[in-house]
DNA sequence: CACTAAACGCAACTTTGTTGCAATAAGATG
DNA sequence: CATCTTATTGCAACAAAGTTGCGTTTAGTG
């Protein structure tokens, strides 16, 4: 239900000790409701009737639920950022798939970025992002 | 020597069999000349002095030579391609390291992202992007 | 040397995202 | 529940990266 997530959403940002706001919320909540990687304007869409909020209010809300660890910020090749809700036991370290037809970003759980590569010699390991770009199952 | 690279640029850039013109063959010139993947405003930056060129026509040349495949497009999480000059040998399919510190992109030679990576049913590979992060030997 | 299509340069535009600042409202306090 | 404080929001303006349209220049051909 609509109204589950949107409860779920508010305890999380309530968590966070920061203010509680219809922004934060129905963003957060949007992004709960998705299996995927979405954009600013994805979100934007999804968000209409619910509440109109501006652009500007959009990315700093993104921001924040990105600082707070409640969303994952993700690059890609079209220079637009992705967001996607941090699910339990769903953390950074993980792949992404493209579909090269669609846009469509979504998570490859089975595979661990977190794993160390070969890096030459004095190179300090942080972290890596991987996409692995293709036609996903409807569009292939 | 500059005149050996100049040279070189010049014969790749008549193989293709499009027109040899200055902003290609300098262009190519300075990717030839670097070990690692330069943005449009590095390379900008190194062209000054040997030919003033607009920075349209710099993006459009940039193009090119990714499309004639002399040239690597990389994608990164601060929204800027960066070009690596297509050494023998030196397919698309290898990963990237990004310095955290300084920013700068180097090639991983020893992970091949043309490893089909575990893919949920139905979808179809094309290519993967991998950049990992970290710190350089220079920086560590 | 003349010709023609491919390249180029300029100006204007688009997309994505950021900054400054005044107005608003969440939540604490009395 | 009225008031107060300050985080959050909305608006407008800006910035960076890249693209498009179009008239001018030039590489390569005859």
């Amino acid at each position: 239900m609509a109204t589950d997530l949107q409860e779920h959403a508010k305890e999380l940002v309530r968590r966070t000790g920061d203010r509680v706001t219809p922004s934060r919320v129905q963003t957060l909540s949007v992004l709960l409701a998705e299996q995927r990687a979405v954009t600013h304007h994805e979100i934007e869409a999804r968000l209409q009737g619910n509440l109109q909020l501006d652009r500007v209010t959009l990315y700093r809300v993104l921001e924040w639920l990105s600082e707070k660890g409640l969303v994952h910020k993700i690059a890609s090749d079209d220079r637009v950022w992705r967001f996607r809700a941090n699910v339990e036991a769903h953390t950074h370290q993980h792949a992404h798939f493209k579909c090269t037809r669609c846009t469509k970003v979504t998570c490859l759980d089975g595979i661990d970025t977190a794993h160390h590569w070969p890096l030459p010699a004095g190179y300090h390991f942080q972290g890596a992002e991987l996409t692995v770009k293709g036609l996903c199952a409807e569009c292939a």
